[in-house]
DNA sequence: GATACGTGGGT
DNA sequence: TACCCAAGTAT
């Protein structure tokens, strides 16, 4: 079989496929830029389960860039809770802030202009073209890599993986096969087990069936390994969260709720990791009579 | 290019 | 229990 028919019949198959088994994810329904781009910010990093059950929510409390915009940022980090990463609540407020300050409320479409907004990267700019504006481009997420490296294997060693992308993308279809890529990716096509039995394109893959299970390292991690400040951010905005919009909380009173086993030595430490959530814009630090009082940003 | 950045479920 | 992992981005 040559190149061209074997490119064809991975088009086919796996848009046959997706045609048929396709999960009917909400972000699918909807070509809005808003949503679409609200579901893409949230599923950086972050599976589809857990985002199928922040997204209508979120949806309901902030339905469009203009209600996000306005919103007070603390209740936009509330509605993040669960979701992790909690950086990308309010990039993605400032992105609302910014397309209603300099936009009309519209979101952009060209690509490069996109992917200048806060939080959104080449994979996010990219989707929202695709996904939202139904531009005929290519998406690279993890799922996308990895299926190419088994699909192409040669090609993805020579090639940029942009580049391979773009390569492979049927004409015209750029929305239902980047979709398709992604379905395989996190339901068969997966990094440790991959279900090659029940796999669409299991007989054009020069992998299948080839995918060692990577042995479990028996090595023993340090037992008392540091703990890194994320799990300590995350602490602390989970317990923010937590308090009615007036509440603020002292800071050495919340070093012990988050961390109570802190010594003295641990008080530029703790001040180091408020500085930065503040520089985060996840939370507000008032100072009064030479104390510290911490809460969600307004 | 390495590192930081959450969270909850799976093994 | 301890570790891995998941539709990335910013520095």
């Amino acid at each position: 079989m040559n190149i061209g028919n074997r490119k064809s019949s991975i088009t086919k198959s796996l848009l046959h496929w997706y045609k048929q088994k396709a999960r009917p994810l909400p972000w699918r329904k909807t070509r809005n830029p808003y949503r679409i781009l609200v579901s893409e910010v949230m599923l950086q990093q972050t599976q589809v389960s857990r985002v199928l059950q922040k997204y209508p929510e979120f949806l309901r409390l902030f339905p469009n860039f203009s209600s996000l915009a306005h919103a007070r940022t603390a209740d936009v980090i509330r509605a993040w809770s669960g979701m992790g990463y909690n950086n990308r609540a309010v990039r993605l407020q400032q992105v609302a802030k910014e397309i209603m300050n300099d936009n009309n409320g519209r979101l952009p479409s060209d690509i490069h202009i996109l992917q200048k907004l806060p939080g959104i990267g080449r994979y996010t700019a990219h989707a929202v073209a695709c996904f939202s504006f139904e531009q005929q481009t290519a998406v690279v997420d993890t799922n996308v890599r990895r299926i190419l490296a088994r699909l192409f294997p040669n090609r993805a060693r020579s090639m940029d993986e942009w580049e391979l992308a773009e390569s492979v993308l049927p004409k015209r279809k750029a929305y239902e096969w980047n979709q398709a890529l992604m379905e395989l990716g996190s339901t068969f096509c997966t990094a440790a087990h991959p279900r090659c039995v029940d796999c669409p394109l299991k007989q054009y893959c020069p992998s299948a069936f080839q995918i060692r299970k990577p042995k479990k390292s028996y090595k023993r991690k340090n037992h008392r390994a540091m703990i890194p400040n994320r799990i300590y951010r995350g602490r602390i905005v989970a317990l923010l969260r937590t308090m009615s919009r007036r509440q603020s909380i002292e800071s050495n009173r919340l070093l012990h709720m988050i961390r109570p086993e802190a010594r003295g030595q641990n008080q530029k430490w703790f001040s180091l990791v408020l500085t930065g959530l503040q520089r985060d814009g996840l939370i507000q630090i008032h100072s009064q009579k030479a104390k510290n009082f911490i809460s969600l940003p307004k």
